[in-house]
DNA sequence: ATAGGTGCAAAGCATTTGCCGCGGT
DNA sequence: ACCGCGGCAAATGCTTTGCACCTAT
């Protein structure tokens, strides 16, 4: 069936090709932040016939249509999200790289405010979180760098408040 | 005379070379974010007895001890700033790619408490705004790709409340 | 039919590193 | 004197691209 994606594509007028089609299913299926070689991986699990080059072509062709988002969690490697399944911010745990989202409808108001106190229009913002899980094993590693960021399986969750 | 910079490299007990002297005279001049490729431009100008694989060196090493902080706003190359002149954010043009300092001690506060919400301990935080100047020329260029980022003069500026 | 997409491998960029002579402490 | 530092160029790792072929529309 036509994945979400893909009809977003289609009304954009993109041209549809198959591997263009496995990729919007993969995108449309994932509930994390995937980087490059992990789309491809999974696409390539529903259909060889992809090459790593034309997802790098198609996460870039999306980006531009504003169908994804490009993130930058630290790690040298471009992260994906479908573009606004809600305004949403995130967390960044330092120890495993695991992302975990999290809203705050208030912020959107006061960065606005602040982009106009600036003299601005805000047209986008990135605000990131990093932190540590609170007691967890107390051996930490000391100096672990953060640019780690493994595939850890990412969250979404609510916040409490 | 002893640079700001060079002064806290020897308190951490930091062999202080010729050229790293020379760096971190650079950074202690800079009220910008400069990358990589402009602090070898502006320490060159100093001593040309510098290459830019120890520019690449040193920012790494200052960035581990603490004296420097790296930034991304996006257009590929790491910027830089020394730590700590009082907690601030930025905003980066996206028509010029020019950087603004504001502060907004408020958030501090409010990002400590999403983050304990969440469960964490909050390790470092990034807030980044991208605006465009309002009003300016109507004349603003429809699809430019904030990636730009050239070497536009930053600023540091009060927020007015 | 034909504009545009794809695979492959090579090219690009920012950044890192191996090697070895040199310079701080 | 000794260990770490710096220069140079080669190596890396992610991303882009040239070219020739292939495919949606």
């Amino acid at each position: 069936m036509e994945s979400r994606i893909e009809r977003l594509c289609i009304e954009r007028g993109l041209k549809m090709t198959g591997q263009r089609r496995v990729i919007a299913r993969v995108l449309s299926d994932a509930a994390d932040h995937p980087d490059v070689e992990e789309l491809y991986r999974r696409a390539s699990a529903l259909d060889d016939r992809i090459s790593i080059a034309t997802v790098y072509r198609t996460v870039r062709l999306l980006e531009e249509n504003g169908i994804l988002e490009r993130r930058d969690f630290g790690g040298g490697r471009a992260r994906y999200e479908p573009t606004e399944h809600g305004h949403h911010h995130h967390l960044i745990d330092v120890d495993t790289g695991r992302v975990i989202e999290f809203e705050d409808a208030e912020h959107e108001r006061v960065l606005q405010g602040i982009a106009a106190a600036l003299g601005f229009d805000l047209v986008s913002h990135r605000l990131e979180l990093f932190g540590r899980r609170r007691d967890a094993r107390a051996s930490a590693p000391a100096a672990a760098r953060p640019a780690s960021a493994e595939s850890a399986r990412d969250e979404q969750i609510g916040i409490p408040r």
